[in-house]
DNA sequence: TTAGAGTCAATATC
DNA sequence: GATATTGACTCTAA
């Protein structure tokens, strides 16, 4: 199983153009006649039956890391430069939507992040590229689709003109559109900006917020609290991400080659990312909030203040490295803003994440939940987040041998082209690095001696 | 139970 | 029309 030779000649299989993928053929072009492979999302699409007796996930299972992002590069030219488009390539080679498909091509996760099912499209692409031929494939299978999608105009046109008329009326009668029946489909909910920009408000104070906060939150923001802790759960792993792509980004510009090797790289991105995909992935990026608790000096530092003691004493390190971010005009007005928003800081605290709630207390308490807000479009600004790249400046240090820790210090750690871009001092910078590795190490103590207190940010 | 991962699919945007 | 975004769902693991 593990013998060396079969990963070995898997790697052949997965990373060389390799003869045996001629196959899929057969497979593809049957399902191809009108069906895009779409429906058969579970079933196993692609071009890889022809792999033999080997499963995708057995493929996967076996196969050595690949090139996310190289990958994804590859495909995305290939798509483009074949004019053929994500969702035929995604129902059609991975079995996925084409929203599904998108995101993984703009924001691919480094191999060693993915699960074994998140492995698969990856492997699938990259089996996909090794056959020239499969690009000839596709294209063929968008011909047909277009021959086939005329056809199906034509007639559904003549039959409209025939039934225009009734069919109006129609409309519910008729299985055509089962719309009503129960109601089945919830119309989606669609969170108005000042929504999001209090939830992301919220966000920086709280990662991870208490059930009670999250009520707190909904009531607030007259949303459901299923919808909340939904925010909330796609906002963190949407911005991890985020991180990733930018960090290899970052890697890229700054070392050549290596594509994807996952750790050490710089954490620029989190700040001047504002790609705003995942909407507002941009200010935060709160990377590995879980693993480290980062974001709580990361991008809101703030917040770690309270929960006193060990974390108090954790935090205050951080708080230094924090403070010449601090003292950038822009940043101060974010980090003051959350810094008093929480001034009562623990689950308790009512979020002060919409800008009129300021009305209670006195004009500090307003300015600090408006400037939360100024705060944060400052921060997507590129000017600012220079700056506050700032914050979590450092070297990677050397240190912690774990891949978590090394992921989080990538995360602190500034690539040199990064940093060239800020005139910090090295030695500033340097302190700060140990600081927050200070930090990291702790909370990863704390966290393993299971003391809620230290995660609550 | 909760969080993360992977997706879907509706909607927005280009 | 193609692509990007994002709320929600499902599954898995801790």
């Amino acid at each position: 199983m593990s013998s060396s030779e079969s990963v070995k000649s898997l790697t052949e299989l997965v990373q060389q153009p390799c003869p045996a993928i001629d196959t899929s053929k057969d497979s593809k072009t049957q399902e191809s006649s009108e069906t895009p492979a779409s429906e058969s999302q579970s079933t196993t699409p692609l071009p890889l039956s022809g792999h033999s007796a080997l499963s995708i996930q057995e493929l996967v299972a076996m196969s050595p890391e690949l090139d996310t992002y190289g990958i994804t590069k590859r495909v995305k030219e290939v798509l483009t430069d074949n004019n053929l488009g994500q969702r035929l390539f995604g129902e059609t080679i991975l079995g996925l939507t084409q929203g599904s498909v998108s995101d993984l091509l703009a924001r691919p996760k480094p191999w060693h992040k993915l699960s074994l099912k998140g492995r698969e499209p990856f492997v699938r692409m990259q089996l996909w590229l090794n056959d020239p031929n499969n690009v000839e494939k596709l294209m063929d299978m968008k011909r047909m689709e277009k021959k086939a999608y005329m056809k199906r105009r034509h007639s559904s046109v003549s039959d409209s003109q025939s039934c225009e008329t009734s069919s109006v009326g129609i409309d519910y009668s008729q299985g055509a559109s089962p719309q009503p029946q129960h109601q089945l489909k919830k119309p989606r909910v669609v969170l108005a900006p000042e929504e999001k920009e209090a939830l992301k408000r919220a966000y920086q104070q709280k990662p991870y917020p208490s059930p009670k906060t999250i009520e707190e939150l909904a009531t607030q923001l007259n949303l459901k609290t299923s919808t909340v802790i939904k925010w909330f759960h796609n906002y963190r792993s949407r911005i991890l991400r985020e991180l990733f792509i930018e960090e290899i980004q970052a890697g890229g510009q700054s070392q050549a080659g290596s594509s994807d090797s996952p750790s050490a790289r710089s954490s620029r991105a989190v700040h001047s990312s504002e790609g705003d995909s995942c909407d507002g992935v941009d200010a935060e990026g709160p990377p590995e909030a879980k693993q480290s608790g980062l974001e709580a000096d990361e991008y809101s530092n703030a917040t770690p203040k309270s929960q006193g003691g060990q974390a108090e004493s954790v935090f205050e390190v951080g708080e230094e490295a924090v403070q010449d971010a601090r003292s950038s005009e822009k940043t101060e007005s974010f980090h003051l803003g959350i810094m008093e928003s929480l001034e009562d800081t623990d689950d308790e605290g009512m979020l002060k994440i919409m800008p009129n709630s300021a009305t209670e207390e006195d004009a500090s308490t307003s300015a600090a939940s408006t400037s939360v807000l100024t705060g944060e479009s400052s921060y997507k600004s590129k000017e600012s987040s220079e700056k506050i790249s700032s914050v979590p400046s450092t070297s990677s240090t050397s240190a912690s041998g774990s891949e978590k820790t090394n992921s989080i210090q990538s995360l602190f750690s500034f690539s040199e082209a990064a940093s060239s871009k800020n005139t910090r001092d090295n030695t500033l910078r340097k302190k700060k690095a140990a600081n927050l590795n200070n930090i990291i190490h702790r909370l990863e103590k704390a966290a393993s001696r299971e003391e809620p207190v230290e995660w609550e940010f």
